[in-house]
DNA sequence: TATGAATGAGAATTCATTCAT
DNA sequence: AATGAATGAATTCTCATTCAT
């Protein structure tokens, strides 16, 4: 066996060294921008957390700004593989929203830093926070449109539907996951559930034709 | 016939003239945060559209932070009592809520400044912003359970549903409001009602015993 | 007496406190930037030899640029009002230029700082320089033409003569004010005198219409 | 019949590689500060313009600094070579004067940025910038002292003359070159040469025996 | 109460230079 | 020789807050 050998069977390094040191400044922002919100965290601060010089954060961002922005970018990626992952198996519609609004909750609840860096992109960069929610709410209104095809749900505006979901998904995850430090009760969960599946009345109008 | 005598018998100004500064910073406040942010805006910013100068801050006010804690307390009021007041003459529940979701929908279009500050509130300061979302929270559970009682709307853990629709609400205005600068038009609201009042299935299960 | 006037009798700060903390900063930077170049000038040293904190510079200077080309303006007009002064009771125009070049080698020789900060000029802020250097010549050149008027001097393009009297003046203070570090003897202002006046060949053209 | 063979039948690059690198990086740093000047300008930029790697610039210079110098005796040596080449061919020494100063002109007009790189070497190294003006003022002394002994010029101390014609051709330079972007017209260089021949008077003293 | 000058603790960013590969 | 990532010192500028008047 040859040297070349050897080093094809080594995979030392496939990663180019540049991209090393970007990925642990984006794990170290993530971190610091959580605990401290974009304002409060300092770059020398994020360097010392990946262990670099605070010049080095230069060589591979142009700015704090962009960094933040990337970093969005970068959780709504993985937040949407997670949700999808986690409705692949559900038997209907319904199944799957409620497993869907779990994952969320759990995703919520084990990275509090993710959540409040999306919520803070509002302020840092609207079109990153714009860009996560409707990556989202397209990935719902899909899955939605097809369910009332197959008759699994009644017709309605999917779109629509889809953002009010999300909304009913935000603010349970805020008012349990963020302010009180747990994930939705399953009483809570089934509740909201209801209402998902039936609102607050329940019983569609008595004509056939709905809008 | 001394100064005093004077000054007694003039009622003019019954505010103290601390009063009047004290709104006065107050409303540039309402201003300078809703269109810069907290962090950008600066205090300088802020007392020269009050038209004032730096030190009479401080006079007034113990902190910047100070300053928009009370903004957000003075805002959730208002807004309470536009919602309250629109929503008092429906004929049922369920068109008291289309119009409670209408009034927010042009506050929030008319003041999206104010939307903004109390947004940010949740990284300025967490406990303005919850008490803003809780208040609003408990005059929708309070509202929803009389419904219920009544029989205007089927039975329902109360203030999971009022979460859900202030979910629906601030998604809707967020994407309506904020992002394309305008009220939903009537068949979003059409839709978004729908889904409050029959969810995506809208038959109720069979069984009557519902949780 | 009364109070008025003893107020009245007591000059206490007739500038008011902004104008003495302006005048302290300009003070140092003509120091500072002397010895140092602009670029190896750092606020922080400008500031500590005024005697304030770093601050205080900010709220009298936009930045380190501002404050550069208010000095130049500074220094431009004290040396006109110095050469001006020097050259007002010379008999006649080439007296006047001998006496105005002197005083030039006196300032330069002994503000070497200030020399050298409107030479800096050229690099920092183009137009200051250029305004510095155009202000000089248009006061020569009016003399010029006063004294070409009353048959002083032969006539000639007054500007292009100003200019090039400038030219001689400048490089003079160079090779002696700057390199030397002494005025030129009196030899040399000879030298320089002679050449002003009556140039390489001395003997004018013979046809009388010279341009 | 080795590659070494090959290599040494081809004589092409009798420059070694190391030359043509640092010839390179000359030239751009002539391009690059003469656009942006000595500290606005970048390493970086430098050899990005050079096309090659940041770290190759320190292979062939010690620093920022040691670059500049080099640059300005490049400089230095070319103009020189000029102007010697322009004047060489003409009639008499003011004839040459004229000549030279137009070349001057030209050079000046054509290389703004060498021009620039000259000015600066006064603040980024002054050694540099004496040595230039002084290689050319001997130059010139030499030319005026033959000319005077020729009994082309009047006799006169000619390094005076010589710094004095530099500064006439300086400040021209200056404000038509750079200021306004044009070589002075023929009215202009004729005013000049009409100073540099004749001064402000034209008739020399009475007595012969001049210094 | 009002003023506005003064403060000084940061913060982001730049860049010449070094060095392991 | 060439590379380009890493370094860290240095600098300008911002701004909430204080304070003497």
């Amino acid at each position: 066996m040859t040297v070349h050998a050897i080093k094809a069977s080594t995979p030392v390094r496939r990663q180019p060294r540049s991209a090393v040191t970007r990925r642990k400044l984006l794990d170290a922002a993530e971190q610091v921008f959580g605990e401290c919100g974009f304002h409060a965290a300092a770059i020398s601060q994020i360097t010392h957390t990946a262990g670099m010089a605070q010049g080095t954060f230069y060589v591979h961002f142009e700015s704090k700004d962009e960094l933040f922005k990337e970093l969005v970018a970068d959780i709504s990626r993985r937040l949407r593989h997670e949700m999808t992952r986690a409705a692949a198996h559900a038997p209907d519609r319904l199944a799957a929203e409620r497993t869907g609004l779990a994952a969320f909750f759990d995703y919520t609840q084990q990275h509090p830093g993710l959540y409040r860096i999306v919520q803070e992109a509002q302020f840092v960069d609207p079109p990153s926070h714009r860009r996560y929610y409707e990556r989202l709410a397209e990935g719902y209104a899909r899955a939605l449109g097809k369910a009332a095809e197959a008759g699994a749900i009644t017709p309605g505006h999917a779109l629509t539907r889809a953002w009010a979901l999300m909304g009913v998904g935000h603010f349970l995850g805020l008012t349990h996951c963020q302010w009180q430090g747990t994930v939705p009760d399953s009483a809570t969960l089934d509740a909201a559930m209801d209402f998902i599946a039936h609102g607050l009345v329940g019983a569609p109008p008595k004509k056939k034709g709905r809008k």
